[in-house]
RNA sequence: GGCCCCAUCGUCUAGUGGCCUAGGACGGAGGCCUCUCACGCCUCAAACAUGGGUUCGAAUCCCGUUGGGGUCACCA
């Protein structure tokens, strides 16, 4: 394998980029990261009904926002601009040209309702169609009306790659057929802009779905026809949903903009993505560097593997909490600014460390976080129902008192405070401190009570408790 | 259907012939901790698809079966 891999991304612009996509990229990513090697971002839009700019863009702020940063490719200078097949026809053209010069390829001009007509035959037939080679020597020029370019397949005879992670593949030459490599309109067919390109951009190793596993050994057969030597493949499994079918929008989420806007962080998507069909020994988090470090192909799985959500969110949970405040902050404050909260990142980042502990997205921290950049609280019906009573009424007047008194000491002076209140009245810590923190927060549920008051501030706690003694009647 | 690929707990996986009465993680159940919720900690339930070989010995190697997936375009 080559020192320095040259390897590559090819998404196709005709939609976000999914869940799958960004797995091989990262994977790409990672190995040429790992062996300081050239990541390249290519963009494949020869399919220019379902390709769009906006989907291109898309693919792009995907890919920055999860940090996979290439070195060629769009916005970036390279040798082999544009990185966009759709401006690189002519390279296509001029590759085909040398292949029908050398005889591996040539012209056919067999209409599309000859060919739908043999096709259909086939079918009726039961038998598999394949081109039976009307055109092949007839010596057809380049250039001809509605011609199209095929490239001359072997009669005979097998070939063999050895894939990274499946291991060796063999196809009976006699399964190919003449395929069209370039299309009447001059545009180039998948399977060979790719292998242009890869010759062109001297990629040395290609990771991709494994769907295009069959396209492989055609591919190998163009590249040995271009003279060039073959890449090494891996063919990544499948991402599969719950019912085991192909990833797609019906699983739910699948795009990987929609994860950032749902507040994860991109090191928890890339570190799930990479979990999934790779593994190292029992270890499940990994920080970015380790992953560039251990990274490996010989244990990235052969199985498809299924999306888990849940164990996506865990992961989440567990970047957040070993993520550096300043760091969430500058996370969080925009995703508080859509909520029409404006407050800035050091602000935030003062009120954030207790709530971090209990926050699985960033989303989560936001909705915590801005009840102490309002003023005033909205109360969740039923919990002030049970807690702001007249029962308990003279508990929270108590409480005023305490908090009034002693707020400037800090939450654990607080707390021993109460401590002692709670056991003058005979009643366990959680009696008073619960319809404490419903007046304060508004729920049940909330971050540690003593320090979500510290953080509020007198005035706001005071204000908030004197709101919730007017809700408990009596 | 042809060709190709795949097969360990519900899920992600460790495992590369003996260390496996199969380990870890998510999720689930129970418990501890505790001002609520989380976190954390402890315990439990949970898998080598199946039938044949090979071998002193098979989750690991080979073959068949079954099941799943991919692919058969002038889409990518």
């Amino acid at each position: 394998m080559a020192d320095r891999p040259r390897v590559r991304f090819a998404p196709s612009p005709t939609g976000y980029l999914h869940i799958g996509g960004a797995r091989t990229a990262l994977f790409n990513w990672l190995w040429a990261r790992q062996r300081k090697g050239t990541f390249i971002l290519r963009i494949e839009d020869t399919d220019l009904a379902r390709s769009t700019v906006e989907s291109q863009q898309v693919i792009v702020d995907a890919m920055k926002w999860l940090g996979l940063d290439w070195d060629e490719g769009p916005e970036v200078e390279g040798p082999h601009r544009p990185y966009y097949q759709s401006q690189r026809l002519n390279k296509y053209q001029e590759y085909a040209k040398r292949l029908i010069a050398k005889g591996a390829a040539y012209v056919c001009t067999c209409s599309k309702a000859e060919l739908d007509r043999l096709r259909e035959q086939a079918a009726k037939e039961k038998r598999a169609f394949r081109y039976p080679g009307t055109c092949r020597d007839k010596g057809i020029p380049f250039g001809a009306p509605g011609g199209v370019v095929r490239f001359r397949m072997p009669d005979g005879g097998e070939t063999t790659f050895n894939d990274l992670v499946k291991g060796p593949i063999t196809t009976q030459h006699k399964e190919l057929q003449d395929e069209v490599i370039l299309r009447a309109d001059g545009l180039p067919l998948y399977n060979f802009g790719a292998v242009v390109d890869d010759v062109d951009m001297e990629i040395t190793l290609v990771a991709r779905g494994d769907d295009h596993v069959v396209n492989t050994p055609r591919q190998i057969l163009m590249y040995r026809a271009l003279d060039y030597p073959t890449p090494v493949f891996a063919h990544l499994p499948m991402i599969l949903g719950a019912d085991k079918q192909r990833l797609s929008k019906r699983h739910g989420a699948v795009s990987v903009l929609q994860y950032r806007d749902e507040g994860y962080l991109p090191g928890a998507l890339l570190n799930y993505l990479a979990r999934l069909g790779w593994s190292h020994g029992d270890q499940e988090i990994f920080s970015l560097e380790e992953l560039i470090e251990k990274f490996d192909w010989e244990h990235v799985g052969a199985t498809a593997g299924v999306f888990n959500p849940e164990k996506l969110l865990w992961l989440n949970q567990q970047w957040i909490k070993k993520t550096p405040v300043p760091e969430l902050a500058r996370h969080v404050a925009p995703l508080l600014a859509q909520r029409g909260v404006q407050v800035d990142p050091e602000r935030l980042a003062r009120v954030l460390p207790p709530i971090v502990e209990r926050a699985k997205t960033l989303v989560e921290m936001a909705d915590q976080a801005r009840t102490f950049f309002e003023r005033g609280v909205r109360f969740d019906e039923a919990a002030a129902r049970k807690n702001l009573t007249p029962e308990t009424r003279p508990l929270l007047a108590l409480a005023r008192e305490l908090v009034a008194r002693r707020i400037g000491e800090g939450p654990q002076a607080l707390e021993q405070a109460f401590r002692e209140l709670a056991t003058q009245q005979g009643l366990g810590l959680g009696k008073l401190a619960q319809p404490v923190r419903v007046a304060v927060t508004g729920t049940t549920v909330s971050p540690p009570l003593f320090e979500t008051l510290v953080l509020l501030g007198r005035d706001e706690a005071l204000a908030r408790i004197d709101a919730a003694l007017a809700r408990t009647g009596g």
